[in-house]
DNA sequence: CAAATAAATAGCTATTTAGCTATATGGTAG
DNA sequence: CTACCATATAGCTAAATAGCTATTTATTTG
């Protein structure tokens, strides 16, 4: 039950599900993220924690920049199946092909140095 | 996204969640569910809007009593999906099977005027 | 080693939420 | 029609949550 709440908790909220279906897409660090969703960067980190601890997501360090993807270990029982669902949900809403389109379009280096 | 949020949300609380595995099994009114949730009957009354909202579980009037029952209607388009999920998890947790056989075992006539 | 910078954490505030009690509503039944 | 009773709603309080700014941590790089 602990486990279940992790994930349909960590799912429920616009800006996660935003970010899942973004890293659908490819893998992003934080504050590309923080870019498109329009919030600052300690709340995305907050998100994103919330995100790793449902087992949903997961972090590898890439020189200076921290990269977030989908996590393919199952650490939670319920995070496979839930990250297959969202891959079909929402593909054709208009905020998240908008997030894709925008995150196509980013200069990580630009980004991180003006934040 | 408004619609997933609704069910994700809906489903993301664990006295919901028993309400839905509950609910799985048997029809069950507002009192017999706040007798075995061990919460008051006004807070189950606002559990099951917020249930109903996302189209997750429907009701009906028999007599002097509203049944509780999952929604078969495609009101929310992520409810089917939901609902199907649901059903093959926690089928061996603890609490559900608990929650299972004290709904067996309910008379309605004597909790509803206890409460 | 020191400066720079990406990300995490601490600590605050406003909002949401889940519980409660009290009351209103609306159908049932005498 | 009146009393009753299941459920819904109103209104309150305490706890959780999502945002912010400021600061700390940790890694890279000169």
């Amino acid at each position: 039950m602990r486990d279940l709440m992790l994930v349909l908790k960590a799912s429920a909220d616009k800006n996660r599900m935003r970010i899942l279906k973004m890293l659908e897409k490819k893998s992003m660090c934080v504050c590309e993220l923080a870019a498109v969703l329009g919030i600052k960067q300690p709340s995305v980190s907050k998100h994103l924690v919330i995100l790793k601890n449902a087992g949903l997501i997961q972090d590898e360090r890439n020189g200076q920049w921290i990269d977030y993807s989908l996590c393919r270990d199952r650490i939670n029982q319920f995070a496979p199946f839930m990250r297959d669902a969202v891959k079909k949900w929402l593909n054709d809403d208009p905020v998240i092909t908008a997030d894709r389109e925008k995150a196509k379009t980013l200069c990580r280096l630009d980004i991180c140095k003006k934040g």
